[in-house]
Formats: structure tokens, sequence, C-alpha cells
DNA sequence: TTTCGTTTTTATCATATGTAAAATTTTTTC
DNA sequence: GAAAAAATTTTACATATGATAAAAACGAAA
């Protein structure tokens, strides 16, 4: 996906924003297993996914959870770095041999200071992530495990065949035995 | 609180954007129990909590989670509403006698679009409502359900007074059995 | 104080999910 | 194509949480 639809996928640039922006960034491609943003750190960078598929996972002990998957068209982030400038609390890693763009959150944030379009680009990005992240907590609530991966292996059928089934289960909130239990069941 | 600094609390507002801003809300006071913001419905209204506290829930057939509490100083919108023009999934209900200030989403959306200053209040009202809930949805996954009553205990101890049990319950992602069980643990 | 309604706790039983380890299948690598 | 590594499933057992019902405690109003 190109630069421009991934932008206007979320809030369409008039073409003085667009090029603007295309001047700060970069086209960059890494190999599956790279890992992207690290947790502890105060990352720079941002990427937006030309081509591939990406996880964000946080740790705890020798605890893991993914959280987030991101795709063609989506926008990867640290979102506690680049808000508060403190280490963020998520390792971001390539599932897939990945096409990226990326920026830097300095430009990033010189953007959001000199030119509306953009903020509110910005403004929507966020809310977006926001909305969707709150659907999730909403469903853990409401939903068994197996009706949120029938609905999961309904909206996102692709996830099921690009990613390792542990990855979907910490994702769906249980783990890779329960997620097997519920694979069963309807086979 | 005051109007001012609820908004500065976010994002530091010019004083021309605060008066232009001030020119559009208005006060108001409602009493326990009433419903703000409404589930099924395309809601036109947001608000600032001056004085009091408000919780957000969802339902479902007869059953009903709690997902979000607003007090002194949050800002009070219905996402999806006002997102996508779509009817939202929340009641927002008053817990306690409030005053408030309210503001017309359209007014809103119009400063979004002429007022860089306001078009980055709301960015990074929204970025800071992301990182909070998507902090939840981790420790959900990370932390028992007495770890996380703890942990509220800790960072909001006055929820504790200002709530029913069974709404804290809901918001912990747990039956009111449950959490009263946990709270005889350590008595 | 008494009463009524709400909130909170207690008790019992059922069950979904977790942990750990082994078995199986699939994928990768040489 | 064989060996090694990785991913997935299965089994057995433990436990936290849910559902339900009832009792107890608390608070507001008469």
């Amino acid at each position: 996906m190109e630069l421009e639809e991934i932008i206007n996928r979320i809030y369409p640039l008039p073409s003085t924003s667009l090029g603007d922006l295309r001047e700060k960034v970069r086209a960059v491609n890494y190999s599956k297993g790279t890992v992207l943003l690290r947790a502890n750190r105060v990352e720079r960078s941002m990427y937006f996914i030309k081509k591939g598929i990406v996880r964000a996972y946080a740790h705890q002990n020798d605890h893991e959870i993914t959280f987030w998957f991101g795709r063609e068209g989506e926008t990867v982030i640290s979102m506690n770095s680049y808000l508060n400038h403190e280490p963020g609390y998520e390792d971001i890693e390539l599932l897939e041999d990945c096409e990226l763009y990326t920026l830097k959150t300095t430009d990033l944030h010189q953007f959001y200071e000199q030119d509306i379009h953009m903020a509110n680009w910005g403004r929507k990005f966020a809310e977006r992530e926001l909305l969707r992240t709150e659907a999730r907590l909403i469903s853990r609530q409401f939903s068994t495990a197996s009706e949120r991966y029938r609905e999961l292996l309904h909206t996102n059928p692709d996830l099921l065949q690009r990613v390792p089934l542990g990855h979907i289960a910490s994702y769906l909130g249980i783990t890779q035995v329960s997620l097997s239990r519920i694979r069963a069941e309807f086979r």
C-alpha cells in the first residue's frame, strides 16, 4: 500500500501536506523477526506498513502478551515513547518480511505544531485506535474466549494464516492450550 | 475544577482559543442518576466534569459492564457517536450530583477544522485515553483480579468511597461476588 | 426507631481456563 | 530427503472465577 493511501485512509490530507510529509519519509525493508521498536527505550522513529504484518507485545517476568497486530496500511508507533517521552512498554516485531515507510517522531511533532491538517490526522488516528481498543476491552467482558475467537476468525480470517496461534491466543487473552481446545470444539 | 484548568491539563490552549471555546460552552447541573448520554443514539453533546463522578457502561442482553469512570477534570463524550456519526454503544450515568460544562459536538468539530491548537488538544485527549485503555487491556492479561483490585485501591482510593462495588467489580472485569471474595482475603 | 430497599457478603456447586509435560504435526535447514 | 527446530495438540490435574440463592449489613426515608 502506498504512503498516500495509508495516510488518506485515516484522514485525507491536502497535497501540500502530503508533499511535506513525503520529504521526511524514507522507505525501508526489514526481514521477518526484526524487532522494530523496543520496550524500555524512548523510540524516535515511527513506521507505516506498506507490506507485511507485525505484532506489539509487552512482557512481565517471563510472560509475554501480544496486544496489537498491524498490517498493510497501519501505523506503528510506541505511544508511550512518543506521547510522554518516556520508555515504551512494548516490543514490536515483524512477523513477515516487511516493506515500511519510516518517519522521525520529531518530524511528526513538528508537523502537528505547524500544520492543522496533520494535527487532525493525528487526532483521527488516535481516536480510531482508541475506539478499537475500547471495543476489545468490552468484548473481553461480554464474550467467552470461544466467541472472541470466532469473531476474530470472521473479521480477520487472514490473521490465522499469517500469525502463529500462540500469538493469536495471547491476543485473545487466553493460553495457547485453551485456544487449541476451542479450535478442537468445532472440527 | 474550572473549564480552563480542565482543558489545559490535557493541552494548554492560547487564551484566544480558550475564549472561543468559552463562548460555546454552557454550565449545567444534573442530579445523581441522570443518564447523560444514551446508547443507540447519535449524541450531539459532550461534557467536561467540573464536579462529580460518572460511569460509562455498555449492555448486552441483561448484562451490563462498566468500562470507564470519569471524575473532576475529565471529558465525557460518546466516541463512536462523535467519530463515526453512528449510534454509540454506551450509556453514561451520573453517580453523584454533578456540575458540568457542555459543548455541542458540531462546535467541537468546527474548532478542530479551524484552530490548530484545538486540533492538537483533541489529538492529545484521544492519545491519552488510548494509552490508558491499552494499559488496562494489558493489565487484564498480566494481573489476577486480586492484583488489579489492589492496584485500583492504590491509584484511585477515592473511587472505592464514591462508587458502589458492583460497578467497580464490573470495571475490573469480575463479578461482584468475586470482588467480595477478594476483599475478604485481606481483612 | 422502624421499615424498606439497596448494597455487600457468604455459601455451594459447576465450569472454564491455567499449568506442566508429553505427543504429534508442520516447517525449516542442511 | 533426513534431521532438527518450531508449532500445535493432547492429556491430566489444579484452581480461580462464575452462577445462583440466601443471608447479613447498611442507608435513606417515614
